[in-house]
DNA sequence: TCAAATACATTAGATTCTTATGTATCTTTG
DNA sequence: CAAAGATACATAAGAATCTAATGTATTTGA
């Protein structure tokens, strides 16, 4: 089972920060990878949707990057910036919040009406 | 505080079909008003947002429509189909998972790399 | 050797929201 | 009693953000 898309739609750049505070730095792929790993193949970004979201991210300051070379291959890192970790927690605390909003909502058993 | 818009998109449809597997029938504007008060005001839906919303569901056959005059207003009620009601069950399942799923995303600690 | 995996990136199109606008009725308050 | 605010529907242009497809190139493994 894999979630809707429309689910993913929101998350996806604090799913990537949240990362990136965890892990110092890491590449694209490799995000990708991890996030599958992690949620045991139920969340898949695809490449469409991640690289403009990290290229969004650097363009606001949020993250910054370093490129390497695997033999011929490029690997362009990405590390949060000072900025970027005051965001990573604001955004990680209001979808925290947001969630528990949610799990009351979807749990209203009584006929308010 | 408000939740940021992203937030919102892709539970829409979830939250309108709950609330009407709890409530039998409602009408748009009681929807908006409903899951203001639900939420403390942190979730504010916005017309814009909701009439498409259930524009869609209907055409969908997830909803069904009665039309009701207050006077000299019109006021339409929508209320759930029998698919609309087992798509509200897969539509809420999903998302407490998803939920659970992003749960466990948020709190990794350890520096897995 | 050749398919699959790794690794980057862009783009057309779809979806779904925001913001603004429009229409009209009803209620409350100075 | 006039005017503002609440109630109640709706649409539409534009923004944001994703999917799906495509492109390029290297490396790995059967």
């Amino acid at each position: 089972m894999i979630y809707s898309s429309e689910l993913i739609k929101g998350t996806l750049k604090t799913i990537v920060l949240k990362l990136l505070a965890d892990n110092k730095k890491m590449y694209g792929y490799e995000i990708t990878q991890k996030v599958k790993e992690l949620t045991l193949d139920k969340i898949q970004i695809t490449e469409g949707a991640l690289y403009p979201t990290l290229h969004a991210l650097e363009s606001d300051g949020l993250v910054t990057t370093e490129t390497e070379f695997i033999g011929k291959r490029v690997r362009k890192y990405y590390s949060l910036s000072p900025t970027g970790k005051n965001k990573t927690k604001e955004k990680v605390s209001e979808l925290a919040d947001f969630m528990d909003t949610m799990k009351f909502l979807l749990d209203i058993k009584p006929k308010t009406a």
